[in-house]
DNA sequence: AAAAGCCCCTGGATGC
DNA sequence: TGCATCCAGGGGCTTT
């Protein structure tokens, strides 16, 4: 399933190609998470600016070209979510739409395509980030793990106001975002955290460990290319190398890497958790 | 405010 | 072999 790192390394395989160029035609599948938002028409003849990305959304920047006179132009976003079962292709010449192809934006640099079998993932259109539409689905969200503002003092500061499980509160993204099942397994085992202590009693030490195991584990998945467990790929159709590297998660039963301790599976909020007894006692 | 549970969906795995 | 059943999971929403 597409985490952080799946969302970058997608981003990063089709933002300058897609830049600059004009929507041509926009294709609906089935229905997605949410609507679109807008009619497809509304779309055409609006100029990709660019794609950035916030937590796992991508987001695909439009404007409009000015009718004439000097009124400015009006801007919108497209927020793509991949959902669980995601993945975008961009391409001058794409197949017609198969069965999981849900959303198709032909462009003059080529067509930006969803495909999602689940259909768990979204596409949606937004007047621009400040529109009630983009707040409620970003509005809420935590600091970006990669750049400079995620902080380990700030980091302590919110973890000790929580007290459900540190699991849960690195999932619900609201401190920290783009730290999905997977990604969250793999670095309370590198920070040597019980998954189910509550986050106001884990230790300030092993709190500053886990925030320095958030950067090297999303940092060093997005070098990698993002994970295959889940039949990743870039919009590229590459595939990333990152599953090999999964120290707990899907591991139950087989034995720690560093202390031979059969790994051991629970469930935390209706998802998998796999950690080590032994190594993550903290 | 924060926490916990619900629900959307379907390919793949499992069990009979 | 073919069927039914279960499971996975992101995350907004509702309820506590």
């Amino acid at each position: 399933m597409p985490e952080l790192p799946e969302v970058e390394v997608t981003r990063l395989s089709f933002a300058d190609r897609i830049a600059g160029s004009q929507v041509l035609a926009v294709g609906l599948g089935k229905p997605l998470r949410w609507p679109l938002g807008c009619p497809p028409e509304h779309l055409c003849g609006q100029r990709v600016l660019g794609v950035s990305r916030r937590g796992k959304y991508l987001l695909v920047s439009l404007q409009r070209p000015p009718a004439g006179g000097g009124a400015s132009p009006e801007a919108g976003v497209l927020l793509v979510h991949l959902g669980m079962s995601g993945s975008l292709q961009f391409a001058k010449a794409l197949p017609a739409p198969g069965v999981h192809d849900h959303f198709s934006m032909d462009t003059t640099a080529g067509t930006l395509r969803l495909h999602d079998p689940r259909r768990f993932g979204a596409v949606v259109y937004a007047d621009s980030l400040a529109d009630p539409v983009a707040q409620r689905l970003l509005g809420h969200l935590g600091v970006e793990p990669l750049s400079t503002d995620f902080l380990p003092d700030a980091f302590v500061a919110h973890m000790k106001q929580r007290r459900a499980p540190i699991k849960q509160v690195l999932l619900a993204g609201d401190v920290v975002v783009g730290v999905g099942n997977i990604y969250a397994c793999e670095v309370l085992f590198l920070a040597g955290i019980r998954p189910t202590v509550r986050a106001d009693r884990v230790s300030e030490r092993r709190l500053r460990l886990l925030h320095a195991a958030i950067r090297q584990v999303l940092s060093q998945a997005v070098s990698q290319g993002g994970s295959t467990l889940r039949n990743f790929s870039n919009a590229d159709g590459q595939h990333g190398n990152f599953q090999s590297l999964a120290k707990v998660y899907g591991r139950q039963g087989q034995p720690c890497h560093v202390c031979g301790t059969p790994i051991r599976r629970i469930v935390q909020g209706q998802r998998s958790t796999c950690y080590c007894p032994v190594c993550q006692r903290g």
